[in-house]
RNA sequence: GGGAGUUUAGCUCAGCUGGAAGAGCAUCUCGUUUACACCGAGAGGGUCGGGAGUUCGAACCUCUCAACUCCCACCA
């Protein structure tokens, strides 16, 4: 017997447990089956979940068991992400916590402890995707340091070097003083900020009381300055060029140059070249052969080629202009509106700084990625989504890969004692190219650096799968059938598995890429611990269940838009699940039962061919919205079929059969409502796995899983069945309301007078009348004059008029104004009918079926425009 | 500066190819022996951001204005 209300928390779990146990999850590797693969966005090994997980592995988990249901060997790739500098960094707030630095530890020691804590937080995350239902094949999680895919890393890696598309170069790179590495640019977030504009002046050298006047934000480079740059169309300032100006402080002459970097419209028209520690200077120093003068350390203080040295640069920042006030050379300080770089994980100011840095060529390796995306081999829903992904890549600049950390992938590079560079998948073989290069053994240094976290989950669609090695599961889920992931990561993550993907298999790693938005907080503002405004999945697991977690993502996913999440909507679906649960309850009491012999095809009943032919209706339209990732759409006409077509109408109608005495008409009922459960649970099922599995299990002793249970067909549908009992809720719907408004007590019973009816509808309200709608009697008349007293009242559904006799049930008044308003309406149609159908325009262009529509409903107003003056009429006379 | 998006009921949002404006929540009225109060029945509430255009017909297409959001680049 099932309980009164649903209790997920009692289930949910065993039943998770017992799929894994029996190996659910895992494909069946029959050849002989359609393949369908996802791979996970690789969570953070020692993350928790949150919001945004909930959403990207809700859709992947309703495409996979859908995919299932279909009938198709199925794997949902699991697995997690090192982090790089993610989990070093946490590794080390843990260390400095107990006053100990990672170089107190030494490398070794310290990636050692990483690991430590790796075993111990990471497998957290993994359980709570468990709780959410995830259907991952667990025994197959992966993760990026694992031995397989750190080998593939190397392998790519070499091959990548060896074809000229890794190389090292000294360049300008965006440093974070905090973790002391290099980082790309896309982990670099701008900022708009206040800050001041320095004005100053460098005397002319050999001028006595000559100056050239600056503008800077960053007056403390002004020691790594090796030029000023003026425009030679600047005629206030061209006269300069060619002469040397003084860098106050440490007196050194620098030339005055002409390049149109100088904008005369900016600033004071003259700009200080510092090529060492900016980008646009770096251009400008190349074009003139300056010399780059670094003037900072690792950790952004002042280095010995300044008078500051070992200041941090707000300080030095300060004593430079108070240096510079102190000579009479400042002119003035503004306030002024700028951008400043920052560290996504660090949080502090990004330098460009000179170093040696590795880095990938992609320009090149995004000519691929692009053309699999414009000839259609990888599609992206939405569309929209693909110019977004043009747009960088056709703009992309060389990919910065090596990180002066500790937690990672270390660089496959070797140098020999001069330098000489040998990049070998492993020690043995650099060493014995070395030995060979040498012609004797040579000692060799490993290269420190590891790689950038996304070179690893660039792979991630093929390492995962076995490769390099020949593997089965490579063979057959290669490419992915689709990746499903957040707008925010389409450059870090689905633009660098293109690439890669393009370069080491050239095949795209997945056919399609859903791209979703961001899971917001009830206002639409972005979560962030910070603010306080994060909603925990998995107490909203806890309190509601996960099915109504999953539903609630569902139903809320629209392509393109952010979901802000809403408490009392996920309460919501809870319910939602508790109705259907009653409903089985409902089935269950009346002994509903599947019969094996049941042929919905030959039932015979008006209403259990309707509900047959509704609930095929929303199979069918349930499968086109999954197939084109419409998410919302799927959830909620589930949601309207069970709640509002199954349980408010149909469960209501088979309630007179269930308490009457035809016998062979209960058996078809009980059966038709058996099967209509077993359908709904079927395709609720991806959405909502828990709930339907176990009323599955409560309804099938035959110990089939509704896991691997067949969706159902695409099958035709009978409108004639749909139309009929659609008719008989306008009519019930017509009365209800009726006597709602005119407040007649909702036990009265009445009787009612139909004009127009036929007998086919008479039979079928007959039926119901009295359940639906407390209607003791109905009597057909035809005529209208017939009706031999004037105090009723009147409504209209479809073709028929109704008259319900109320003498001293009802005020007249109200009847006679709800009348007149009735009235009104259908006059201000019967205008907008006839000024469409006057217009000769609208016949002769408009579809022929449109225009039949339009004719019909001005024939059907005007019956019920004379019919209500009439009754309007008649109350009148009252 | 370049690109994308949003503006529809009190709130949060659907509305796929142009063919009589929808949901959930909230509000109001009525209802509890008989699956479910995590319930049922009914109701109110919208010149679909403003303006112009295309069309027989526009929430939907075009132009324009306004407000907001995001991404990329840059600002001495």
């Amino acid at each position: 017997m099932l309980e009164k209300t649903y209790e997920p928390k009692k289930i949910e779990e065993e039943i998770y447990a017992s799929w894994e146990e029996k190996g659910a999850f895992k494909p069946d590797m029959r050849k002989d089956k359609d393949a369908f693969a996802i791979v996970i966005p690789p969570p953070n090994v020692t993350g928790v979940l949150h919001m945004g997980h909930a959403l990207d592995d809700t859709l992947q988990d309703i495409l996979i068991r859908y995919n299932r249901m279909q009938g198709k060997n199925v794997l949902w790739q699991p697995g997690t992400d090192h982090a790089g500098i993610a989990t070093q960094m946490v590794v080390e707030r843990n260390l400095a916590s107990q006053g100990i630095t990672r170089h107190d530890l030494g490398r070794e020691k310290f990636i050692e402890t990483v690991w430590q804590w790796k075993e111990k937080s990471g497998g957290t995350i993994c359980k709570q995707l468990r709780r959410l239902g995830a259907s991952c094949d667990w025994s197959r999680a992966r993760f990026t340091m694992d031995d397989g895919l750190s080998r593939a890393v190397r392998k790519i890696f070499v091959k990548m070097y060896k074809d000229g598309l890794i190389y090292k170069a000294k360049k300008l790179v965006n440093w974070d003083s905090k973790f002391m590495t290099a980082v790309s640019d896309l982990e670099v977030i701008q900022k708009e900020t206040v800050g001041k504009m320095y004005y100053y002046k460098y005397p002319i050298k050999g001028e006595e009381g000559e100056f050239i006047h600056i503008a800077t934000t960053r007056p403390e480079t002004m020691f790594g300055d090796t030029a000023v740059a003026v425009s030679k169309d600047n005629e206030k300032l061209k006269h300069l060029i060619g002469k040397e100006c003084i860098i106050p402080i440490i007196n050194k002459a620098i030339p005055i140059i002409a390049d149109e970097h100088a904008d005369p419209t900016k600033g004071t028209g003259a700009v200080k070249i510092t090529p060492a520690h900016d980008f646009n200077d770096f251009e400008v120093g190349k074009r003139h052969n300056l010399p780059l003068i670094n003037i900072l350390n690792p950790d952004a203080t002042l280095n010995e080629n300044t008078p500051f040295a070992g200041m941090d640069t707000q300080t030095a920042r300060k004593k430079t202009i108070e240096t510079l006030d102190s000579l009479g050379l400042m002119d003035k300080i503004e306030d002024h509106p700028m951008v400043i770089p920052y560290g996504d994980r660090s949080g502090v100011v990004i330098e460009p700084l000179m170093t040696d840095q590795w880095f990938v060529d992609a320009p090149k390796l995004a000519v691929e990625a692009v053309k699999a995306v414009e000839n259609g081999d990888m599609e992206f829903v939405p569309k929209s989504y693909e110019k977004t992904y043009f747009e960088w890549m056709r703009n992309i600049q060389p990919w910065c890969i090596s990180r002066q950390l500790w937690w990672g992938h270390q660089m496959p590079i070797w140098y020999g004692p001069d330098e000489t560079i040998f990049c070998e998948e492993d020690e043995e073989t650099a060493q014995s190219a070395a030995d060979k290069h040498y012609g004797k053994h040579v000692e060799l240094r490993r290269e420190s650096d590891v790689l950038d976290t996304w070179f690893s989950s660039g792979l991630w669609a093929f390492s995962t799968l076995g490769w390099p090695d020949k593997s089965e599961y490579l063979d057959t889920f290669y490419p992915t059938s689709v990746l499903v992931t957040g707008f925010d990561i389409i450059f870090f993550w689905v633009a660098r598995m293109m690439m890669m993907s393009m370069y080491a298999m050239k095949r795209v790693p997945f056919r399609k890429c859903y791209i979703h938005g961001l899971v917001r907080d009830e206002q639409g503002r972005k979560m962030s611990k910070s603010k306080g405004n994060t909603v925990d999945p998995m107490e909203i697991i806890e309190k509601y269940g996960a099915d109504a977690l999953r539903f609630f993502m569902a139903a809320m996913e629209t392509q393109g838009r952010d979901i802000n999440i809403s408490e009392s909507r996920i309460q919501g679906y809870r319910n939602f699940a508790t109705k259907l649960w009653n409903s089985a309850r409902f089935g269950e009491m009346n002994g509903c039962f599947l019969s094996k012999v049941f042929n919905p095809n030959s039932v015979k009943h008006p209403v259990n061919k309707w509900i047959i032919a509704k609930v095929r209706q929303t199979a069918n339209e349930l499968t086109q919205n999954l197939n084109n990732f419409r998410f919302s759409d799927s959830a909620n006409g589930v949601y309207q079929f069970v709640w509002g077509t199954f349980c408010d109408w149909y469960i209501e109608m088979i309630k007179p059969i269930f308490y009457g005495s035809d016998d062979a008409l209960k058996n078809e009922t009980k059966a038709t409502f058996a099967f209509i459960l077993e359908r709904i649970l079927l395709i609720l099922h991806p959405f909502m796995p828990f709930v339907t599995a176990q009323l599955w299990n409560n309804t099938h002793d035959d110990n089939s899983d509704i896991i691997t249970a067949a969706w159902p067909k695409i099958e035709d549908v009978n409108n004639t069945d749909i139309k009929r009992i659609d008719w008989v809720i306008d009519f019930v719907t017509a009365i209800r309301s009726l006597k709602s408004e005119m407040n007649i007590p909702a036990g009265a019973k009445l009787s009612a007078l139909l004009l127009g009816a036929n007998d086919e509808s008479l039979t079928n309200i007959n039926d119901f009348r009295e359940i639906l709608c407390s209607l003791a009697r109905l009597e057909k008349i035809e005529e209208y004059n017939h009706t031999p007293t004037p105090d009723m009242v009147q409504t209209v559904s479809r073709e028929m008029t109704i008259l319900i006799p109320l003498k001293g049930v009802v005020d007249f008044k109200a009847e006679k104004e709800r009348l007149q308003k009735e009235l009104d309406g259908l006059i201000k149609n019967l205008e907008g009918y006839a000024k469409k159908l006057s217009n000769p325009a609208f016949v002769d262009k408009a579809p022929a079926a449109v225009v039949t529509e339009e004719r019909r409903r001005q024939a059907e107003a005007l019956e019920n425009k004379a019919k209500v003056e009439l009754a309007l009429k008649r109350v009148s006379n009252l």
